[in-house]
DNA sequence: GAATAATATCAGCATATAATCATATTAGTA
DNA sequence: TACTAATATGATTATATGCTGATATTATTC
């Protein structure tokens, strides 16, 4: 499913992942993850509305500041629905079609059986 | 973690996340995930090998063909580390020296409290 | 209301990664 | 042993993504 590779393409870079953990133990603003992570705020922005765009953050003003954090809800979802990857398989993404060509194949080249005939 | 993000780099394709799917339902040879996929030889090859370096691959030969599959006990470790990440949070990656700035910005700065003086 | 601070957004550049094409390797088979 | 099929590896190109610097936006405070 096309939103979970999104999650995943969101938490697979190492600014992310770190500001993934630092989120999901407290609340932090912007300028602060800029301080902690020793990047721009330019690009600590950018890499929050990774977050953002997968309704992953929880926001709270405070004076002029807004402190984000996971929203563990959300979070947790996205982990589930990569937990259960197998349950629903080829069930999703673009496999439908790869379901019927395994198929095929399967009953062409009795495949695991390590009979002849090639198998493509 | 290195590893943790080595492991979110591999899955976090499109491509790759389909392997991932079929190969935690059944096992198949390059060639097979070639028809799949529709890529081209040399490319399942790269993509598998992403596979291998995190130790993910089960290999069955069998003829002249190589059937890979999953480590379920493998993949299940780094779904482990993935889910209980908050748990390690501070203690791993490169967060040590980050641990400090964060308690010395949040005993300076009042963090949460809405209070003034501002945070950065 | 003006000035300032925090955040968001955009364009351009630099780097990383996927696809391609060519070639190497390895094992099975005639 | 030579030939072929399956897979792996390497170099090059194309594309995606992160970072920077500039600017826009928004809210706060004076």
């Amino acid at each position: 499913m096309k939103k979970l590779l999104c999650f995943l393409k969101c938490i697979a870079d190492e600014n992310r992942l770190k500001i993934l953990k630092l989120l999901l133990d407290g609340q932090y603003c912007v300028c602060q993850l800029q301080e902690l992570l020793n990047k721009s705020q330019s690009s600590v922005s950018q890499h929050l509305s990774y977050f953002k765009d997968l309704n992953l953050l929880k926001e709270e003003k405070s004076g002029k500041w807004i402190y984000y954090s996971i929203d563990r809800n959300i979070y947790d979802d996205y982990l589930a629905k990569l937990i259960s990857l197998k349950a629903d398989s080829l069930n999703e993404l673009k496999l439908p079609e790869l379901k019927n060509k395994i198929d095929n194949l399967e009953s062409a080249a009795e495949i695991k059986s390590g009979s002849k005939g090639g198998c493509c």
